[in-house]
DNA sequence: TTGAAAAGTTGACGGCTCGTCATGGTCTTG
DNA sequence: CAAGACCATGACGAGCCGTCAACTTTTCAA
């Protein structure tokens, strides 16, 4: 056994032309789809766009990708993936409800801030109506959460509620607040994390007041 | 002016051979299209299966919608356009904010509830990925939402927050609420309600345990 | 009643996308 | 160095898209 860890071990060669090229391949052929979902929107584009938007052929691509969708989900997991593990990580050392819930949204909004191309070229679309697309990764990002409420039951952060329709309210809340502060000029994550934090801790009675005190101008 | 509006007042008949056959046929393609978006997905389906459920020709199709997107908006604006008075209905009469939020959520989730097959139609999808698609219609249910929080805040029923966000917070637990609830086998909408009444009202502190009282069990 | 114009339907058509696959070039391995 | 594994290529048949000239039905004025 020494023996075989020692030497070269010759399966696992992490180079060689073929796999660079192989990965390579792989990479433009995703940061040419993220740029045409971004400019047509997922709706719009076509594989056709995304093949074009590449020095390759088309057969090339399904090498990589069955179809637009699966494409779109590789580049959707890839954000999820990313920002996962940090809401996990913030909900398991959380020690009362107002970590637990001020910790998700704001390490929520503040990806979200600071990855604006990929939200946009997620959300963007080329007409009136918007799209959006949950991929399994996704999907799984939300089973976590309601998980991790559950584990957060018996240790006496949450009482004994519903978590399948709270896991849902934190999920609505996040994403289509996070669309909100987007459209802003400044989005201000901080600011709505602060929002959505008060709301779910106190209620409407919590939150804070607006920023401009219209009540001024009009005496 | 008297005669021209006693005599039968050619202009606007309202039945006549030519127009009734044209109402008839937007509603064959409604019809077909509804039952090939539930059967097939909006993402998967194609003009074509819309016309090939029709005994119409392909050119007829475009002479009442110009795409999918267009049929399919027709589609979601009915629904839209039956709710969208009964919730505007239920917030004016609100005289508190408890009636304003439990109005606007008791009429959404009965609604949904109610109309599953439209509901299923439109979030279904062909394989694992959802779809959700927001047509002007239901975006013009928001800035109405909106709207009537700005109308109430002067009428001291709302501090003076953020309408903005708590129109996307509101709206986001709608819709994010009312999908876990029909995926449960007896959707419960008071359930659903009195769980996002209590949330907005008083937080999650306020929110009513689940069925069942897990504390129970672990004196 | 009649006939001409308006309105609407039809289905074939050119242009495009789709996913496949036989061909051929390049890397790897013994 | 040779044989084979691996994969890029691009042409291809199938099918979808939206259009439009030709045709049919309805309307309406004389």
């Amino acid at each position: 056994m020494e023996a075989a860890l020692a030497k070269p071990a010759l399966p696992r060669a992490p180079s060689g032309k073929r796999e660079q090229t192989k990965l390579q391949n792989r990479q433009i052929i995703l940061d040419a789809a993220r740029g045409v979902f971004a400019e047509l929107g997922y709706g719009a584009a076509t594989v056709r766009d995304i093949i074009r938007a590449t020095p390759l052929a088309s057969g090339t691509f399904y090498n990589y990708f069955k179809s637009k969708e699966e494409i779109y989900q590789a580049i959707r997991d890839e954000v999820a993936l990313a920002i996962r593990p940090r809401l996990r990580e913030e909900r398991m050392k959380a020690r009362t409800v107002e970590e637990f819930i001020s910790g998700t949204f704001r390490t929520f909004f503040e990806f979200v801030a600071s990855d604006r191309i990929d939200f946009r070229s997620i959300r963007h679309n080329a007409d009136i109506t918007r799209v959006r697309v949950d991929t399994p990764e996704v999907i799984a990002g939300f089973d976590e959460l309601r998980e991790d409420i559950e584990t957060a039951i018996p240790r006496g952060l949450f009482p004994p509620i519903d978590a399948d329709f709270l896991m849902a309210a934190i999920a609505g809340v996040a994403f289509e607040v996070a669309e909100r502060m987007m459209r802003r000029e400044a989005p201000d994550p901080a600011a709505a994390a602060v929002f959505a934090t008060a709301l779910f801790l106190g209620g409407i009675r919590a939150l804070p007041g607006a920023p401009e005190p219209s009540t001024e101008t009009r005496i």
